[in-house]
DNA sequence: CTTGACCCTGAAGTACACTTCAAGGTCTAT
DNA sequence: ATAGACCTTGAAGTGTACTTCAGGGTCAAG
């Protein structure tokens, strides 16, 4: 049979029995087929949204935003225009992320070559290039 | 004098006050100076600080790796080679981030694009789109 | 010189995301 | 048919990142 049971998945995606248990109590799978017996019985599919809950966790999403997500995927109700609306703030909000990461990037790169791998730290002042992320406005008050 | 305090800070940031001393206990934010009668007095700077530690949260980071970052620009022991090879390495784990938000990213606006605003989501397949996430090799075994 | 907005500390409480425990049933190989 | 690796549940425990509470001191305005 092409069912998987979840010690299966959890070997095909790092993810402990326990988390995917926890991600159905989440609401985050579905709940599974079952066995004659009660084992739980998953799609090959199934570990491919387990991945997706945990790089997106890796990304700063919480697991109800990681559910706000997969909603958008899965949901049979509420209007495609709905969905649409959702999708592009996700897309602004996930379009910010990376903005920020390429600054810290940036920063650790200038970082990296400043130091030119010699010397100590004394003479690598340029740590300051973190310091370049934010440079712009206080609040107002 | 160009000093803040507490409460400045926070609204500067719109992190809470107690997070901020939740910080200063973590060593994310080094001890202040204090007034005559112990209120912290912070440098404006000190907002920057605070902003980048809220980013780099949102980007996933957890206080001990924002801590390692911010340890990266400010440490004085350890030679320069040390941080170098540090910050290469975080380097290579941030632009594994950005791709994983572009996969996402990508996703997103195929889903909204295919949408086009109206029709429910019988009519929208291609909420599959975030499959095709995670789309290479299962576990070896 | 008092009122209200601010600051201080330490301890306890909360939300999230699990992990561990207890107590037991199932499956496969020998 | 029994050992060992798997599966089940529910409840309690853990670590992280705060927030709230209790009890009090400080500062600027009127």
């Amino acid at each position: 049979m092409t069912y998987l049971n979840i010690g299966q998945i959890a070997k095909r995606t790092g993810v402990t029995v326990e988390a995917i248990r926890f991600y159905e109590k989440q609401a985050l799978l579905p709940e599974p087929r079952r066995s004659a017996s009660g084992y739980r019985q998953y799609l090959p599919e199934t570990a491919k949204r387990v991945r997706f809950i945990q790089r997106a966790k890796e990304l700063g999403f919480s697991l109800k935003e990681v559910n706000a997500l997969l909603s958008l995927r899965d949901t049979q109700d509420g209007s495609c225009a709905d969905v649409k609306v959702q999708a592009l703030q996700k897309v602004s909000e996930i379009e910010q992320k990376i903005r920020d990461l390429n600054r810290i990037r940036d920063a650790l790169t200038e970082l990296a070559e400043k130091c030119g791998g010699r010397g100590d730290l004394s003479e690598c002042p340029i740590l300051d290039a973190l310091d370049e992320i934010e440079d712009f406005a206080d609040g107002s008050s």
